[in-house]
DNA sequence: ATTCTTACA
DNA sequence: TGTAAGTA
């Protein structure tokens, strides 16, 4: 299938394709027009690279990971200890950043506390 | 009509 | 990420 087509079974843009195969995590082979031709599974690629980017890895963790993914899952499961690495640490970024949050919240909670309001 | 690349008031 | 320009 063309661009369009897999955007739109994939619920985004041709534009963000474009992206992600910038970034190299697709490699759609490409028409004698130059047309770039994704096979069924690209699908199933698109569906890995959202989940993993709404967890919070950029794309060139992303990138590492897809390799090791069997193109026949469905369900993104740890397979690689690769996956799992790179899972972990985005999981303690995730943890200092909560952390950082809540200190900046405090903060602003003191200056709040002598509100005049 | 669609896609491609490149570039950015 | 959107969008415009100029092609193929």
């Amino acid at each position: 299938m063309r661009i369009s087509e897999l955007a739109r079974q994939a619920g985004t843009t041709p534009r963000a394709l474009r992206y992600y195969e910038e970034q190299g995590l697709l490699h759609p082979a490409r028409l004698a027009s130059g047309y770039r031709q994704y096979d069924e599974q690209a699908l199933r690629a698109v569906r890995h690279i959202q989940l993993l980017l709404s967890a919070g890895l950029n794309t060139t963790a992303i990138a590492e990971i897809l390799p090791c993914i069997p193109d026949d899952v469905t369900v993104l499961a740890p397979t690689c200890p690769e996956l799992l690495d790179e899972l972990a640490a985005e999981r303690a970024r995730i943890t200092r950043s909560m952390q950082q949050l809540g200190a900046a919240r405090d903060v602003l909670d003191r200056l709040l506390q002598n509100d005049p309001r």
